[in-house]
DNA sequence: CAAGGCAGTGAACAGCGTTCATCTGAGATA
DNA sequence: TATCTCAGATGAACGCTGTTCACTGCCTTG
């Protein structure tokens, strides 16, 4: 993966990211982590800090794991796909992530650390994807404003708070709102 | 309120929704609720079963607060003003419930319940509000789709992960994705 | 007055995140 | 080879958590 600068912290990263997509963020446990990686709190703590630190290290993972399905998704793609087609299979394999992955996904954008911290680089990189497939002609807040308006489709989806939702549903929605907003943010390419 | 059996119920209630609202959910402590409405672990438990229970009272009353705030911006509107513009308005009016309560706004959103329940009637009397102002020109799944979507930015923007967000941002996404969404769906009246 | 029921109680239990005095053993030094 | 050193691993202990339940004492009913 990236930089596990001992055995001891992968072995802990491993067992804590199988444990979060499994059960879900609230069921990590240091003692539990701990003893699956074969090794003692004091270790986990002093590798990581506290617990929320094991949470954001898999929170990475997430968004690295996130990061490759989009970009499979996008070269699974024709090569003269148009520009909102494009953005729109983005925005579905989005939702199939969140679908796919609740767990992880809810450590990522339900999860309450204790401490808050800046965004780490595997955030960026996920809006860089974006933006480098809107081009030029969208503006950066525009582009922020669609990504949002489908992230909120995307969250009620995973936590089951859509009201009146049949099957299917999200895409329908999710069509919906991109077709406006791309057609209303910039001329189709 | 609605229907506090007893005193203590409703001191219990006042004292949970004045943590929740000033800490967040998760400063909410068992012995500290009971003790400061003066009664015992037993008597809270006796009443509202488990701790979740008061966190769900806590949020109905922050759903018919918030179906307050909407209904009171919506009757400041002049006599004559579009359906649109009402719909915009209310949207408005929920961004600003959320950036003014975060705490509220987080127990009930990104708060995660252990034992996850139906809706209560207060979440289904919001979206009430919605569907009067949209009228019989909008389908339940488009309005459903429009709310997400906004509700996304409100979210992003409660919890500061909006990226690239200049101040006064969420107003514009929110003018943004409604103009687009509400044009495409039904003409305006 | 006696009996019954029941709301209110809080010590006890099993677990949690976190700390830190203690220990260990690999490598440096003599 | 024997000794020293110290970074890193350890886990008992601390103060907290949600939850339970045997007990209390009051109030109503007979």
């Amino acid at each position: 993966m990236q930089k596990p600068k001992s055995d001891t912290e992968a072995a802990i990263l491993e067992e804590a990211a199988r444990i979060v997509a499994d059960e879900g963020a609230q069921a990590l446990a240091a003692r539990r982590v701990a003893a699956a990686a074969g090794c003692s709190v004091g270790t986990l703590y002093n590798l990581f800090g506290h617990l929320d630190g094991v949470v954001r290290a898999v929170n990475r993972q997430t968004m690295r794991l996130l990061a490759e399905q989009l970009s499979a998704q996008l070269s699974a793609l024709p090569q003269a796909t148009a520009r909102d087609d494009r953005l729109t299979a983005l925005a579905m394999a989005y939702l199939d992530f969140g679908l796919a992955e609740p767990n992880r996904w809810e450590a990522l954008f339900r999860y309450r650390l204790q401490t808050p911290a800046e965004p780490p680089q595997e955030a960026e990189a996920l809006f860089d994807i974006l933006r480098a497939e809107a081009g030029e002609g969208v503006e950066d807040e525009a582009l922020t404003a669609l990504w949002a308006a489908v992230h909120g489709v995307v969250e009620l989806a995973v936590s089951r708070r859509l009201p009146v939702a049949p099957a299917g549903a999200e895409r329908r929605m999710i069509a919906l709102i991109l077709t406006a907003g791309l057609t209303s943010v910039a001329s189709p390419r």
